[in-house]
DNA sequence: TATGAATGAGGTTTCATTCAT
DNA sequence: AATGAATGAAACCTCATTCAT
């Protein structure tokens, strides 16, 4: 199986390899301006090549986006499992989404990017599988939310429900940041930010 | 000055004319289906013509998106004006913004798209003025917040801070929509925002 | 000679199973869409395997050519062959042709392709070899009219240059059949087939 | 009004200026070889030029074929003038085509592919006017023959059935030529050519 | 024999913007 | 103030064929 084995493992490195292509240039030029001849040059190889590895355009990136919020859960989890409350854990996660927003700003702008397009971008097979990573993040709230309820710590509330809009809220807000100069009047950012996230915290712990 | 005025006025019209087209094109075909020389055909001018009256298409959908702002802005006036309570007023703001969101569906696609967009777009001084029209709707829910406050009804709450926040969420619900067969599980995208309102609303009145 | 024999029985195997996957997928798509690497697909080998096979696309699709020149003689010999008279067996063969053009349109398609494209598309050996059996067609024409003259049914012809002459006569009209709208003026096709083959026969048979 | 005709006059030089390169690559290099992009580089301006003066390449080439056609029917037309007889006139006819088929094989490739295309390549409303250009000519043989049996000098069969009849077949004929190796059997298609031309006339004036 | 990954030129069309008139 | 012809880079994707394994 020596021979089948290396095939796969040279099949996967040439994904890796047009992946970190794309992901480069779509760094560097943003999502519009980044080309699949520009990607396949960037990697030396064929634009045939990709095409090879992947059906579209379109499917290229939807893996990158499925990295970024593999790397946003990643992130977010490590930093709940760090805390040993549940409000710092909640805490946590929202600091990472901001964090994330600002540092990993390319992976923010892609999955930005597909939650935003007026249209469906994504044929539904493709758009269901991004989804589900979309998901496993929401659903880490949702577990420190079940917890939390769970231990008495927090207030017996949908934490399905309470969780999405903890994440709308965030998501929401980091795009609100563009308009500080007009609509923040003085205040910063960042305690804005902060001012939403003790207010969920202090709506589930009331009383 | 007779003649200055006769020329400002035709200037408004020809720009009133140039924008008709646009607008109608935009709600047609969509926002990346909308092309220059479309616009300028539609308006029954030359698309040189445009350029003189507009510097560039970001410009001249600028002033679109300014448009649908106003538009949310009056609709959004009007129905918390009807209502008597603060409560309801807030209710009706959220309610409306859903509304919008679907039945002014490219109005609020061409807000969303500035909103969105990773890059800057605007000039700065373009964009302050785009602004403007944002701020507007964020004052009114943070003027109901006041009154609220004021009269007893709301408990004592940065009201700046708190109708971003309200804001934001319902604004990222409207995002996440999209993701609604796959994080919904089950549950409506209505419910998931009644809830929300609702939980803002509560947090507000408690005790 | 087991084993030379066994082989080359696996070898025609081999190319009919290519065939019938081309076959197919030309039924099913068009020429135009059919591309190599379907071909391979859908016959569940590699691409490399099929050129092992045929030199080249046009040494594969001539191979199909010559199977719908094939089908093209049989059921135009059976036709003949049911029929007693010569005028009868010629109207016959042109029936055949006329269904044949609408009923077989793939085949016809494929036979045209190669007889319309302005350059020379085969290798001279190659074109030879699929020229006989258009010849075939030919013949069978030409062998009613030489037994059709010899009978005394017909007058004497060069039966040769007279049943390319119908042959022609027919191809050409069902090219024209798509200017039907234009150059008819009311008439059906239908009507101005039987018309031109009437008019073949009555020659044959005049005095 | 000078200007505007001036403009006009300017468009139109661009219109041949496009037509001439598009004709000398097409005739250089054959129909598939040819692109827009050469096009517009033989032409020496930009290919969104070529855009602003043609809707696609198809409408480019549908002019080109409607030249060709034109060159034919005017060929015809004099060559058919010149001829005093009406016999002489068919014989006429049929020569120029010919000799069309050889000496202009570039323009009769060109009105050949469209009418071998298996599927709808035009557009209708671009069809039917490419198409009254091909009418012209069957036309002009339909008056031959109508003049022909006013005068005494033709049987009296139906004229446009006739004429078409007759052009399939000369154009039925010159494809095929290229079987002129396998089918002819010693034969010249000249010889061919001739027999089958003599044929037809000799039917019109039988008796 | 058989494979299938790799090639890369080439296909058509769009579009915001400019500028001479 | 108005025109509209001209630009040309850039977009995504296809495909017959090759060749190392």
């Amino acid at each position: 199986m020596s021979l089948k084995e290396r095939r796969e493992r040279e099949k996967n490195e040439r994904r890796k390899q047009i992946l970190d292509a794309a992901r480069s240039l779509l760094f560097e030029k943003g999502l519009n301006a980044t080309s699949m001849n520009q990607i396949a040059k960037q990697a030396e190889i064929g634009v045939g090549t990709i095409y090879f590895y992947y059906k579209s355009k379109e499917e290229l990136f939807a893996e990158l986006q499925a990295e970024g919020l593999e790397l946003l859960y990643s992130k977010t989890k490590k930093a709940c499992d760090n805390e040993p409350e549940f409000t710092g854990k909640l805490r946590s996660a929202a600091r990472v989404f901001f964090k994330f927003s600002k540092e990993n700003k390319d992976y923010y702008d892609i999955i930005n990017y597909f939650l935003s397009a007026p249209e469906q971008i994504f044929t539904p097979s493709l758009k269901d599988q991004v989804d589900q990573h979309g998901d496993k993040v929401i659903s880490l709230v949702e577990n420190i939310l079940v917890e939390g309820i769970k231990s008495g710590a927090f207030k017996k509330i949908d934490s399905r429900r309470y969780s999405i809009m903890f994440w709308s809220t965030l998501y929401g807000l980091t795009h609100f940041k563009k308009l500080k100069n007009t609509i923040l009047k003085g205040d910063t950012f960042k305690n804005l930010f902060d001012y939403c996230v003790d207010n969920f915290i202090s709506n589930l712990t009331a009383e």
